[in-house]
DNA sequence: CGCGTTTACGTCGTTCGTAACGATA
DNA sequence: TATCGTTACGAACGACGTAAACGCG
């Protein structure tokens, strides 16, 4: 059993089991991770993959359990890999973050522009993936850090650090009746409305589904998108009201009027979550801290000790706090 | 970085720094060691050792953050090693057990006989160690299994499962006069009298200490050591009275008296500790439940787990209850 | 016939052990 | 001078890449 075999395992099993692709992205070639494989199976004495005919068709049971071992040791074997980074100042790398669509266009760009600003040896891969996906990648070691929302409770795998606060606004062409009255639309109203929002509050368990069946109204869900600029652009052809993280609200969007909806809904919390036990290079500490400014350099320490007192949570800004002002109406 | 270089770092680590002792541990040679390790340092960047001459001379910070994380790599390499063993039936292996003196001179022999007749092919190495050291042994990978005792609370580090519970007893030699009474002694009766027990008993945190100090008596502790069977010499000797663990009274001390002492002091548990996501083999598990029966496979896999239920803490015996009558009087 | 895996083979790099050297107490 | 670490060297092993063969859809 050797570190290289180990990364190849992992490599095909990140690959779909696919064994060229997977020796394309550990820069190798083919027959070498196909022969490392089966030496480190007949090290083992078992199969790691079923085979169906040539081809792997499935992971064994034991292979998900070794394949989970193994992918500690990677991930140590990278810390250690940057503490020796970190103590010799090396300014290169690259920073792997995994988020939604919102937060990649709207609340990152900021930051990551701040980052190469300090850091421009370090390269920033943004990993566009889906809601539910986020976290299994932070914790197979496929990104170093992920950023995500929720509402309420912080989420569970991982260390879970408070970035900030967020509500959702309503968004409709210019001049829609509903942005010319004094009072804000209520529940009711909205629901008598066809709505446009995000393609995760179809389910259940949605923040947005839950507002409304909480006072027994079904809301009526036009359309869904993963993106908010989808959103935005199929309320201005007029196929309803959108409902959107206030972030998504920027001044280009002169066409649109948008009102706040935090006293109908209840805010989100955006997170950056962390790998426990992993070492974070120099740079990483850097970007959560222009991403959040209340997490400095002590506070994520000491939140990666698994301190649980809630001093970063005090200071935890909604997002207005941090930017231009927003295009919101107060009503 | 490879993992033999890791396990070498970790062997020169825990051979007090000394290469060619740490090189006959692996079964290896010194100066294989010593390239090893200098190219380890030359790829990280840093010296993982402090030099003096040409002699190692500490530890460098660096160098300690890097081999915790060596000892999760070799952890979870061993794991890997024991998911195939156990899948292949392997019958060969080790059981390396740390524990005190009274655990492997009273409590262990029974139970590592009946593994030795289950499981001929596993060879036990019962280390020795000092009270204090037992558990940092375990972290350090040196040990698959750690038993130690402790009054009240399960040890913090690792998981600690329940083994049994148990009473300090009185011995004195035969016919002494604090035994021939038909009320059982005090502490302040005790208090009088020159003591003998254990080394850990000069410790201030001492469960025996306490129990005096706790109705404002200092007691005198004539003599301690670090094994019952030297106790119990002493004791014959008639250099006093020895307060000791149940389990180290035996039939063949015929030539004592023992009295209970479950009326001045309280209650110890035995626990078996174990790291925290090590795979155990198979013939670890039929170790455990030959040590504590109520520890069968199904209760230790939901304990490892992390399981808090306490459905193991229910069933806990007390030592008597395993074993041939005892020795003790009841008053 | 294309895609993906395995087999075969030659080269290169690396590790390891032996032996000699060096430093330190 | 004994102990421990480093340097030097040669042998052997192992990994890797190229090229060709094999199976499968």
């Amino acid at each position: 059993m050797t570190l290289a075999q180990l990364r190849y395992l992992i490599a095909i099993a990140d690959s779909g089991l696919n064994i060229t692709l997977a020796a394309g992205r550990v820069h190798a070639t083919q027959p070498g991770l196909s022969k490392q494989l089966r030496q480190l199976e007949d090290e083992l004495g078992f199969q790691l993959f079923v085979r169906k005919g040539k081809s792997l068709d499935a992971i064994t049971h034991a292979g998900e359990q070794v394949i989970e071992r193994a992918r500690v040791i990677l991930a140590e074997a990278t810390n250690i890999r940057s503490i020796a980074a970190n103590l010799r100042n090396e300014s290169r790398g690259e920073l792997r973050i995994a988020t939604t669509h919102t937060q990649a266009r709207f609340a990152l760009p900021a930051a990551i522009a701040a980052l190469n600003a300090s850091h421009p040896q370090v390269s920033v891969h943004l990993e566009p993936t889906r809601d539910a996906d986020v976290l299994a990648r932070l914790e197979a070691g496929q990104v170093d850090l992920a950023i995500i929302s929720s509402t309420g409770a912080a989420p569970t795998s991982g260390i879970a650090l408070p970035a900030y606060y967020w509500q959702r606004v309503i968004v409709t062409p210019s001049g829609h009746a509903l942005a010319g009255r004094a009072r804000p639309p209520s529940l009711t109203e909205l629901a008598a409305l066809p709505l446009i929002s995000y393609d995760s509050s179809l389910r259940p368990e949605s923040s947005l589904r839950q507002a409304f069946e909480a006072v027994g109204l079904t809301p009526q869900i036009a359309m869904t998108a993963g993106d908010a600029d989808l959103i935005k652009t199929y309320v201005r052809a007029g196929m309803g009201v959108g409902i959107l993280a206030e972030m998504a609200v920027r001044d280009d969007d002169a066409d649109l009027d948008a009102l706040p909806a935090d006293h109908l809904f209840a805010p989100c919390t955006t997170w950056i979550v962390l790998r426990r036990d992993s070492v974070l290079r120099e740079y990483t500490l850097a970007f959560i801290e222009f991403f959040a400014p209340h997490l400095g350099r002590r506070e994520v320490a000491r939140l990666m000790a698994g301190d649980q007192t809630n001093a970063a949570w005090a200071n935890v800004p909604h997002w207005h706090g941090r930017h231009a002002p927003s295009r919101i109406q107060v009503a």
